[in-house]
DNA sequence: TATGAATGAGTCTTCATTCAT
DNA sequence: GATGAATGAAGACTCATTCAT
């Protein structure tokens, strides 16, 4: 066969032309993460989705799975990115509206994040490198966690939360449940899923009053 | 072409001998699942486990998965009978002590029930009909939800906790910590794993206690 | 496992009890001899059919062809005893009604056999064994024909048909014309097949008055 | 692992070089068509046969059975090329030769036919395939007959067959006889087997001339 | 003698990776 | 650099045959 020219990739203005290709091979990838396991994902399909050929990952990846490690990283940022966009600041509206906030932002991000990382899983090697670099150059998938800590906290410093109240473990119970009901979506049969448009609220409102046991 | 005798099975004394073999099988399957995800299993893995060869599997189960069904479900049998032996019994000790005992049971019981659920979700067909027998036949994956909840109704009626308590969004907070601190052994790197062990008790006290918000 | 007693053979009186279960056996593959082609039939099945163990089968017959061999034997036997059965006369009846006779137990014949022959044709090692028993024991598959051709000459002899007839020559046209019912029966799309109940007389009309071309 | 170069495919010149080694395949497969039944041909052994990996054929074909189909309509086509192309003309030579020179080119086509045809009948969901095509592009496995069909009638029209001849019992009957020598050819051991050139042209007398019965 | 569990070679098919063009 | 055909190891599954009981 006679060498052919890419079909699908014009460089932009301003992009490096020779790694114009590599981000259009992560932003292939990172479509069928949406949509499935990353273990189910086959180079073909990468090549096909990018409308190039089967080949071209090679002269740019080391492997199959160099190049979907810069696609999850890469979708892992978006959703981050996203999901910081909605938080709410502390010291406006109510602590308890914006503790709803949080965990309906953080719900939607689970669910983004879940069927990924499950897949992640899967794939240690794959998982160990994700994990170095997230945490080497981003916030962590436990940003979810540590941005409503962190809120938390501020709010503490405002004075408007008690000051013995424990920021990361509130952290930790709230986006817990938000994973419940993630996991809940996920997993569960249509007939006994709980609806977490009533279940978040209600679990909200009673982290706030606890459960003060009467032999406490 | 050289059929042979079976190698590994020795039928033990009181066993089904017609049985042993179906067992051994299942048995092998669940080794296999405790350290890797389902859909990384193969036939002749398990074959080779079991000590048997690689046919035999097919004349005590439709398919590999149904071996694999067979071993998901006598695992989570396993796991979900050796949390519930553990738990506390309502209205004994105190409540924030059985709270934490409930964490407790509920994170080992997570951790490992996590791995293999994990692996099942990357198998619609699989988790499907898992699912379904799951909830018909023993308590469902959420039973560690619904027995912490059956716990808090229990003390509610006992008068050992208030009446305005929600015991099922209760029961969401405490499971989901417990989640993210198995997702988190799953997931997170050694040096910035959070160490269960001091955390835990921390959210049961702050779900005890609540966030009390000035402005609520 | 300890041994066990065949389930279903119990010998019939003045049988060589010895013999019973290899009839049995022989019996069993016929019945899926007049289903399937040969080469679809696994030993498993023979034995689920007759309603014994898998092994049993070689203690009568030195390997699956063996048995089945006997089985396609028994078969033919069979199908060619119904055939002769209802064969006409020489000397009775008119030739013409005769011949269509003939035509119609033939084209019956050829469509039972048929599907077997085709089955046996691609075994070849099945086939020699079959034919060879076939002209050492019997008339042969090609009984058809010479029982034709052997009424047309009885009919000769009788003075009842022309004596410059060629009687092979006449069997080998009609059995042929059968041969090719039977085969469209087996081959042709529904809506293309040819009705023999219409086109066999006809093609016995032409044998009897030929073409007699013009320039002959 | 280890990819290669083709062994041995080249081009040849004036091919499409993205179609070359499909070619190939099916030739391959006709080959093999050539000598056994379609049931019996192994992926393998046609990769082997072209010299070519085992996974190549799926680059061209959807799987086994459409490279198989492929390739059996290919013989069939090349078969009934070579059996149309020796058929003599209506209203040339004398009717009685022009039979004799339809039986030859009928017996030949169908002896090549049949073990193809045979394996066909093994295999339903093929045959349905290959028939529909058959009847879709081309003239269709009955063509023979029709085409014998097509010639008397013809000849009737010329004048040079009486008019109450029945063109298509006429041609049943003649291909039949040919099919009749193609099985036996196939199926009857060598002492046995009858010799078409000499029963041939008898076929062909006595179908001529008819059996005239006395009592007709 | 009958049983039927166990064997394992062999089937079709998929897919990450290479490399001549 | 880009192409995409070719590779072949590996996967799930079938089935004739054996042999301890």
């Amino acid at each position: 066969m006679s060498p052919r020219r890419a079909k699908a990739v014009t460089g932009r203005v301003g992009d490096d032309p020779a790694t114009a290709l590599r981000e259009h091979l992560i932003h292939a990838a990172e479509q069928l993460l949406a949509q499935r396991q990353v273990s189910t994902i086959t180079t073909r399909e990468i090549a096909r989705t990018a409308g190039v050929s089967d080949g071209v990952l090679y002269n740019y990846f080391a492997d199959k799975y160099d190049l979907l490690l810069a696609a999850l990283l890469r979708r892992y940022q978006r959703l981050a990115d996203r999901f910081a966009a909605v938080l709410p600041e502390p010291g406006t509206g109510t602590v308890a509206g914006n503790l709803r906030a949080f965990a309906e932002a953080s719900l939607a991000f689970q669910a983004d994040l879940l069927p990924m990382g499950v897949g992640l899983i899967s794939e240690p090697a794959l998982l160990h490198r994700f994990m170095e670099t997230i945490h080497a150059d981003l916030h962590g998938p436990q940003q979810n966690q540590s941005r409503l800590g962190g809120y938390l906290l501020a709010e503490q410093r405002l004075g408007r939360l008690p000051a013995d109240v424990d920021p990361v473990a509130a952290a930790t119970l709230l986006t817990g449940a938000c994973l419940n009901f993630a996991i809940a979506g996920l997993v569960m049969p249509d007939g006994v899923r709980p609806d977490p448009a009533a279940a978040l609220p209600a679990a909200v409102e009673t982290l706030l009053r606890g459960l003060r046991p009467m032999d406490g």
